[in-house]
DNA sequence: CCCTTAATGTGACTTTGTCACCGTTAGCGG
DNA sequence: CCGCTAACGGTGACAAAGTCACATTAAGGG
């Protein structure tokens, strides 16, 4: 079907290379399909490839040696893994897992096609400086949050960044607590407060955001 | 002078370029020098060249909205400014501040130059993306450093890295502070701590390291 | 020598993290 | 359908870290 073949024009960044740098991305790549739930790379399992992701979304997280864990960011559809490549290209020890978060479709990338490519065209190294610059940015802010912002500021961000359309988040305390790199009990306490306050509803596994307006209100010290 | 001329050999990753390329670096680089205590990229000012380090260190910091700071990494004589290239040819605002720590001396690349290499060279490319790995796996462990990391820790392993050779620290408990994004008090009833267990001995801007043993005893619970 | 300023000290309090433990609930195998 | 298990969430007591307001102390310039 078209849409695999042309998975390049996808990427905005991407649509505008030089149809002769198309015709090598698309030919020596491959679509690969991954379950959900799978570490796609980590400290173990070095990866070979560059990621374009296609479909679903890839979650990157760190567990440290005091067995705490965090999510640095996540990889959406029409997004790659730069950081990654860099980490693969400099045969460093990548300390973080990516992790499918949904089922996930992506075009693979040999490194040695992707060494090729930064050096014939100048449109796709523009691509990866830029996507670079995103995350590295990204990193810089999450730095600034987790060392100084108040956790109930960092939380209703979250809630209402995971929440789906309809106002549910479907997850539990000790996932929340993950994605903060805080604790399970401080959430739930946390959480315990915005019921309080009538801004949330909780059930097992999921939250009903209840008052958008006054978490975007406290949650706009942030962004 | 010849360690004007042929910067690139000191550079451990450079050296090994192909002739032309160094010919290129050299030629269209330009050696400048910066007093101590100069802002020289931050969000107002971007960078317009690719620096490469020869003597004296950059300090790179970050000021939270919050009014709080945080020193994020430090570039040193034999490195480069990475991640700032990735920034300024993204044309993304850069986050974060490059004070010069001490009287600087450094090698300007303008970014056409740096995006030629980029494209000719498989060894400078290398370079690159080596250096942005190790960049990248130092801010990973940042994060979970201030994330989950004791505070007395990371204040030993602190002293311990920035000590002179005779075991003195020149600095104050304010500075500390924003070394590892707390607060001064915080600091000072810590080292307050140390000095009464008689692992340090202060003086108005000044820390002196006694025991060396007990302080890298707890410090190796980190690196 | 005074006087300004940076550096440090301190107490009271809040927020966040830790630990040990509890009850509840969903899901699964028999 | 029952009972077991593992995940989920609740709680109190405490420790660690950050915040706020203010006091005290040195250093260095005029």
């Amino acid at each position: 079907m078209t849409s695999e073949y042309e998975w390049v024009e996808r990427f905005p960044g991407l649509s505008r290379l030089e149809p002769k740098i198309k015709e090598l991305l698309l030919s020596r790549s491959n679509i690969i399909e991954v379950p959900k739930g799978l570490t796609i790379f980590g400290p173990e399992n070095s990866p070979e490839n560059m990621l374009f992701l296609l479909d679903g979304t890839v979650r990157v997280q760190q567990v440290s040696d005091t067995g705490h864990e965090i999510v640095l960011y996540r990889i959406n559809a029409g997004e790659s893994c730069v950081l990654t490549t860099a980490c693969l290209l400099a045969f460093e020890d990548y300390a973080a897992d990516g992790i499918s978060e949904t089922p996930v479709r992506a075009a693979a990338v040999p490194r040695d096609v992707f060494d090729e490519l930064v050096a014939q065209s100048k449109s796709f190294r523009d691509f990866v400086f830029a996507a670079f610059s995103k995350r590295i940015t990204g990193l810089f802010q999450m730095i600034d949050e987790v060392a100084f912002q108040r956790l109930d500021v960092r939380l209703a961000d979250k809630l209402l960044s995971l929440a789906n359309t309809d106002g549910t988040v479907m997850t539990t305390h000790q996932k929340l607590s993950v994605e903060l790199g805080s604790a399970r009990e401080v959430i739930s306490r946390q959480l315990q407060e915005f019921q309080r306050r009538g801004w949330i509803e909780q059930a097992r596994g999921r939250v009903n955001l209840l008052d958008k307006i006054n978490l975007k209100q406290l949650a706009k010290h942030n962004t």
